[in-house]
DNA sequence: CTGTTAGCGCGTTCAG
DNA sequence: CTGAACGCGCTAACAG
């Protein structure tokens, strides 16, 4: 507790009258120490207010303990309960984790990663920005373990843990179906992100299913923003006939298509219907309104993590796995009841 | 783009027919080369993919280049965007963050201390969870930066960030008995705690201003927790006469308080007026309701680390910084309009 | 049971 | 302008 500047194994040493090594010894219980000197090194190492320096062993195992976890934004809350089931599981098994957010930048995720290869993370949590193989290659060449979080890389080998996008967004579009809807509005999210590009499909087939053709799709296109939300659901607004329902593709694009929808005096559910992916969380929200897709994100974070720590053990096999999480839709009052028959 | 398992500076070196030395002078445009082996030695890396070590040059230096944020959990959006703040201005200055979500758990704020301190971080942000210095000494006394967020540590020479809780609550609770409220049950965080301190003492401030004593104090306290808010809805609910106004110390007690009214058939604002601490981010609600001391939470992150990065660089002077952001109260629905004179 | 030696990968002397 | 040598702090291997 006296020394401003840290003291090292060799300060512990030379103050008990030994060896380097055995304090390394008494520090990590490896090989035997009698009673008397591991007494003797531990008063020193509390004497001192030594803390060892797991750069250095970190050097020379190669393994620092440390994961990275790249996502576009813990701002949203579903990244955030990702983050947190990342977190826990990392730290269940003495990892840490160094957050990175990209903003869907392509650039910020380069830099990010190749700052994670250059500090040695034992492995890294992906969330790609695009649905080129590149960064993931970039992260194996280096030797590190790399598990791709939420979205599809089709061109390669790499493990992925994501939800069921296609089968959530069909199964609501399908409720709206169900519920008599003829004209709805798809506020997808950016293509070539595999999420946004399945949802966009799994409204396609529901659509197709009830006998549908292309002429009744009425896609939208934009950023998981709540900008982007706000106004694809204002160009929704003019088509003519108007839509009589709203699938929105994200969170944040609901909540966008929401205010847009307030601002133009259009009630929710009565002369709107709308559902979305991603719910709010339980504890966010007091009573819970939009008829939602949910997605198992912390599970989603915490698997993702488990796998990746599987990996770096040497287990999981040689094929890499594609875990598709269940997505469950929640309905609520946003989707309103069946339509009556009118004009459409 | 050959190697599997990383190469080293030597393995450069060998192909370039430099010593590794040299190699290091090109990395860091340190020293002179001449052109033609500086071009040599970049062909060498980008035919190994060389990726520099930057834990070996930690090692050196005694800077990682890595801060560690400790704080109760990022799943509440309020230190999520603090938690954005701090990334993005360490991003600013090439550092990266180590997340540490301790649930207010001791235990785990000392297990996470000791381990960024072994990892070597540069500096720690820490929301501490009681106001003991001790955590704060720990970190000091191993020579490494520490400021503190959120809250006070009243024994302790550190910097700290933090809001203004004492005039965000004295300002909401002012607010509702401006409006006519005189019996307000302030729905507390837990003792020990700074800000929950603060918040209490400005509601208390707030009564004793208009000649409210002792007696008319209805306080409940307890964890920052949707469930303890809830029950302290409840248990206010049972006073005779009943209060007519609630001021809830943070979001997450907001939230359960808000339950518990619903449950209860108690309307807001009709039947009771509620404020709180702590707005919920703009981007998450389509109707704004609650009436708020809204934090700059992203300015807090972001000045704190701000403030950090400062020490490192051994600028901020000598003396400790409390640099206390101010709060903002946004008067909504939820707080009601005046109340008419009525029994009480 | 304990001390000595060597090396993890890098950057910085100091010679040449 | 470039190379050789040393050490950051730690631990595995080898002696004793």
């Amino acid at each position: 507790m006296l020394r401003q500047s840290q003291a090292t194994i060799r300060d512990v040493a030379r103050l008990a009258g030994v060896a380097p090594a055995t304090v390394s010894r008494v520090l990590n219980r490896s090989g035997y120490v009698s009673e008397r000197t591991r007494a003797r090194v531990e008063e020193a190492i509390a004497q001192l207010g030594y803390v060892p320096n797991r750069l250095a062993s970190s050097l020379r195992f190669k393994r620092t303990g440390t994961i990275g976890l790249v996502l576009s934004d813990v701002t949203n809350p579903f990244w955030t309960t990702v983050a947190r089931g990342v977190e826990d599981a990392a730290s269940d098994h003495g990892f840490n984790v160094i957050l990175c957010n990209t903003d869907e930048s392509e650039q910020e995720q380069e830099r990010y990663i190749t700052v994670l290869l250059q500090k040695q993370v034992d492995g890294i949590l992906l969330v790609p920005v695009r649905s080129a193989p590149k960064p993931v290659e970039q992260i194996q060449n280096q030797g590190v373990a790399v598990v791709v979080l939420d979205r599809r890389v089709p061109n390669a080998r790499v493990d992925v843990v994501r939800c069921d996008s296609f089968g959530g967004a069909y199964r609501l579009v399908r409720l709206l179906l169900t519920l008599g809807h003829r004209r709805i509005a798809a506020l997808g999210g950016p293509e070539g992100v595999s999420t946004a590009d399945d949802r966009v499909a799994g409204y396609r087939q529901a659509l197709a299913e009830v006998g549908l053709d292309r002429s009744a799709e009425l896609i939208f296109r934009g950023p998981f923003t709540q900008a982007c939300g706000y106004e694809m659901a204002q160009r929704a607004l003019t088509l003519e006939p108007r839509p009589t329902a709203i699938f929105a593709a994200n969170n944040f694009i609901a909540i966008g298509a929401l205010k847009a929808l307030r601002d133009a005096g259009v009630r929710v559910p009565e002369d709107m219907a709308v559902v979305t992916f991603d719910d709010l969380p339980e504890g966010l929200v007091v009573e819970p309104f939009l008829t939602a897709a949910a997605q198992p994100a912390y599970e989603m974070g915490q698997q993702a993590t488990e796998l990746l720590l599987a990996r770096l053990a040497g287990r999981g096999g040689p094929k890499p796995q594609d875990i598709v999480l269940p997505t469950e839709v929640i309905v609520r009052r946003s989707s309103g009841t069946a339509l009556a028959r009118s004009g459409a």
